[in-house]
DNA sequence: CAAGACTGTTGCACCGCTACAACAATACCT
DNA sequence: AGGTATTGTTGTAGCGGTGCAACAGTCTTG
């Protein structure tokens, strides 16, 4: 057994042992036990660790055969650059961060998922941080994010895209970010957005086109901005087809399951029963779906259900939702893009959405 | 307009400004428009920056009232600590990384989560970093994130927590890792855990006792070794039951619902028809609930179907999925704790599941 | 052809913090 | 009382990079 005494010398917190056993690398081999750093590389390439720095950072004033021999050296040892280091001396720390607050986890897979990709051909990390737009304490989660981290950027996701006092914290930093559908302020940063009203209008004057004429629609979450958007298209097709808007066909929701159910309960008890249900979302469409199996009703014979989103479960549910495509991991990447490439300007980039016609959805009658 | 010659001088990457603006804080505003460092602090408290060091790191020999006079300070000014210089200059870099290779967005969220919430009380950051174990660049990817970040530790999810070459690079770099669900190897380091095997036994007796006796079962993906512990506890459930094991009746799958989809197919069409399906996980069920609804069977009635998971998913499909509660999150806010609190020594923690009944399965006949 | 502009490279201060050594002030022995 | 621990604090080197200044060589250009 090894001595007690060592073993309660060790510090209690996370703290790996530095390999400090005296390596026997007598022979070709890189010492692949100690961590490289970059004067390791200026030697192997006999340079100063100004020129390995400036390989690194693809900066000018690097003859070609120079930079080559630099590179092979890094390659030749397996060198990855100190993100630490490089934050405290530079400017930049090759981080940003993704602030969100938002429960669907296929949303914020896709999001995450296109932001990664992103970064990973910028080469920069990227840190995933959730956050409560309903804390008290946000600002100075996000503020202490900055200061901790150092990041270069930062994206939000909607609902912390309208989030007046971390809007503002930003600006008063002065740091780089990025917004992905936000619903407020266009003007002030770069965001990347879909036509949220132009996407439902789309699909009610689907479900209208298919003879629809009492359409149920379950309204998002209140403090996420498309969720206004996309009622203002259901009500603009409808206007546009004649169609008077009757409040009691529309229901608040909160974009999750249980919403949907609930909506699915009042509307289908509404006197004039609606032929088809629009829900802002898939996962309240998935709601309303289950509601309506319960009630025993044959889909879409008896109720046409539309979602918006199109993230998998559209797929996974029965009979598959007929929703918007929203192009949910492109607006991430995009958003990514305009950080890595817009800092002084500003931009606003709008992808398109796609009307996805499945099996929820049928004529009426 | 600003000169178009200042804007030109500006550095094309990712440069936030520093606020050089000369600030007029004459009264008693704290200048938060600069970073505050740690001789801030020792100034305003008036003790060495050695002493705010200390209270940071929550180290002895500082007198209460020196401490809370700095933490007054620190309070005062809004101090947060540069995680890339702590990092540099110490031995930990307040960081740890989860690494992962899962498509299930339900799944990873619940890790994500888990393992967060634990950071957090730990007041360190949490890198995600997806990874992909057929890869050969893995091993590389893993070493650079550990270079570059210097993270203190690292947590593994399924199915990484089996990809060998991964393992060894870590033990060979002696950085701690935590395993959630592994596979294998169960002594080498901690990890957290359910029982597979017990949980797809008591699934399958479960079936058993509501009279069903044909019993088709989808495998999960091969690289996840859960896969076969399910695949064991179905069989060993039906030996106890005296049913003989027809491998007719098992069907390979990948954990997502197209082999949910595939399998349903291939089961629903063999000789011996089974009167229920048991699927490795709430995605494959979900398929086989659609393939038994597009084939107009009834719910239960025609067919039980058995999900294993309990994700979200379970509820938002019709009928909702009886499955198997795997503890997820709490697993990897178990992990975390494991990689915070056991850094010498080796624990492995079982947490429990559950079966939980809804309404897809039902007595048979 | 000297003056200036551009290119390629070096050398060193320093980013914000921690580790370690040194030291001062107590408390605890014998 | 003197010696030894223990506690509380300071001073400073240095972690691994980048920014900036300096400088040598090479190319334009009047």
């Amino acid at each position: 057994m090894p001595s007690e005494v060592e073993a309660s010398s060790r510090q209690v917190s996370l703290d790996f042992a530095r390999d400090e056993r005296d390596r026997e690398c007598k022979s070709g081999d890189f010492g692949l036990a100690t961590r490289n750093t970059i004067s390791d590389v200026a030697k192997a390439a006999g340079v100063s660790i100004k020129t390995v720095s400036r390989v690194l950072n693809k900066e000018r004033y690097v003859r070609q055969a120079t930079r080559d021999k630099v590179e092979a050296a890094m390659a030749a040892m397996a060198f990855s650059p100190s993100t630490a280091a490089r934050s405290l001396a530079g400017h930049r720390s090759h981080q940003i961060a993704l602030i969100y607050d938002n429960h669907s986890p296929f949303y914020m897979h896709a999001i995450q998922d296109g932001v990664w990709a992103r970064c990973k051909e910028a080469g920069v990390r990227m840190l995933a941080q959730p956050a409560d737009v309903a804390s008290k304490t946000i600002v100075a989660e996000v503020g202490g994010l900055i200061d901790e981290t150092h990041v270069d950027g930062i994206i939000l996701s909607s609902p912390v895209t309208d989030c007046a006092p971390v809007l503002a914290e930003l600006e008063r930093r002065g740091i780089p970010f990025v917004r992905i559908s936000p619903g407020t302020n266009h003007a002030l940063t770069s965001s990347v957005y879909m036509d949220d009203a132009q996407a439902a209008d789309d699909m009610t004057t689907h479900l209208i086109n298919l003879g629809h004429r009492v359409i149920g629609f379950v309204v998002g979450h209140p403090n996420h901005m498309a969720s206004e958007q996309r009622l203002f298209g259901y009500r603009r097709a409808l206007d546009r087809a004649g169609i008077p808007y009757e409040p009691g066909l529309v229901h608040p929701g909160e974009f999750d399951f249980a919403s949907g159910v609930t909506a699915a309960h009042s509307l289908l008890s509404y006197p004039r029963r609606p032929t088809a249900i629009f829900a802002s979302n898939d996962d309240m469409a998935a709601g309303v779906l289950t509601v309506a199996h319960a009630k025993g009703l044959r889909l879409p014979e008896d109720l046409s259900v539309a979602g918006f989103d199109d993230t998998p479960l559209a797929q996974l549910v029965w009979p598959p939702l007929t929703t918007i495509r929203q192009p949910t991991r492109d607006l991430a990447y995009a958003a990514a893009s305009l950080l890595f490439e817009k800092v002084d300007g500003v931009e606003h980039r709008r992808l398109q959405h796609e009307l996805v016609v499945r099996g929820s959805v049928g004529r009426v009658g």
